[in-house]
DNA sequence: CTGTGTGAAGCGCTTCACAGCG
DNA sequence: CGCTGTGAAGCGCTTCACACAG
């Protein structure tokens, strides 16, 4: 069956959404309540979650716990992944200290280019030259956060995937080259802030546009 | 006319990679070259083009100074942004000491909760409360950098609406709910790292999934 | 004769109505 | 009888072929 990558995002929501169910001490809810805190459709939350199966009751609704163990399975959430920081200036510091990665994402090497940041300690590590990648990278680590400027971007993503990397979370505004096997995701705050200056100034956007 | 919201990002990709032909010394270019570094396809770049005018010359291709500019008048960037960064721990410290938001986008406002930080220095400005928010928004700033912890989006994106704003850029893993005429855009790396888990265990996405 | 601009076709995501199961 | 699960319809984005301008 075809998956919408867009309902990939979703399930993030709607995994995310259980967890504070649950921490709220809720037991049972149904597409209609996820639907509403998700601001989507509970058609669309039926529909994203009958992708991959039938994880409900019918005339009940969803057990909390079974729904979000089911999507942090189809998330591949239940298993470890190898996280590297390449690129250690302000954005890659802070985020070698970030707390949120929980059990599932574990932080496993921090690079850069700098010979002055090389043996400084970050996190719970220390900062390694990109030389390094090779060693480190191999069966150890499936995932890249490229935090480095942007001309140095295509240049590490580069070193990443002959390194072996798996997928990269590119912070950098541009499109990186990779091979088709190689995974990548944009986290790109200045796109973010255009899109928010362009919708800003056209409020009744898909209504009419001016030609 | 109806413009798709996926155009809108990669006008912005367009357009970055103009400023780079720009700088390259390059005049002239054509939807086959933009298409080919923005890694879509020439009619989706001659499409996303038409939604707003034709800003080319049959047979010889398009001007890049005349199509940038253009472009930039698109997407609003030939006016100034006054920005917000709300929530000064380590992301929203690091954004503030960041050196490309260029002329068009403007820190105008750091603020935060927590009594100890109020006062300090951070970039070319001061630490302030929350409660200076109704202040200092109105006419001075569009749109805000929400840098707070998961917990407290909800209650400063009330606040922000609150004191006038028309946009929030939500680096928080949470739904926010807002009046519909506030703008909201999610930077959400851990949704990132998610996608990119989920794609690396599924890399025959979209020809066949497993039930 | 070249490369843009665009109406129309194709296709994939979303929406829907209701069948199906508890 | 209630809410899920899903085939099918609807619709919007992408792809295309070609008219058209230079």
């Amino acid at each position: 069956m075809k998956v919408p990558s867009a309902a990939i995002s979703r399930l993030i929501t709607y995994l995310r959404i259980l967890e504070e169910l649950e921490a709220k001490g809720i037991h049972r809810t149904s597409s209609e309540q996820l639907a509403e805190e998700a601001q989507v459709t509970a058609f669309q939350v039926r529909k994203d979650l009958s992708y991959f199966g039938s994880y409900g009751t019918r005339g009940v609704g969803y057990t909390v716990p079974v729904l979000k163990r089911e999507l942090r399975h189809i998330l591949g959430l239940n298993r470890r992944w190898g996280l590297a920081i390449v690129g250690m200036g302000r954005l890659g510091s802070a985020l070698a200290d970030y707390p949120g990665f929980g059990e599932t994402f574990e932080l496993r090497g921090f690079f850069d280019v700098d010979p002055e940041k090389i043996g400084k300690p970050v996190g719970r590590g220390v900062i390694e030259p990109m030389e390094a990648l090779p060693q480190r990278v191999p069966g150890r680590i499936e995932i890249a956060l490229l935090t480095v400027p942007r001309e140095a971007a295509q240049e590490a993503a580069d070193q990443l995937v002959r390194a072996g990397i798996k997928g990269i979370l590119n912070f950098a505004p541009v499109v990186l080259e990779v091979p088709k096997e190689v995974a990548v995701e944009n986290v790109d705050f200045l796109a973010g802030l255009t899109r928010l200056a362009f919708f800003i100034l056209n409020p009744k956007w898909g209504e009419e546009m001016v030609g």
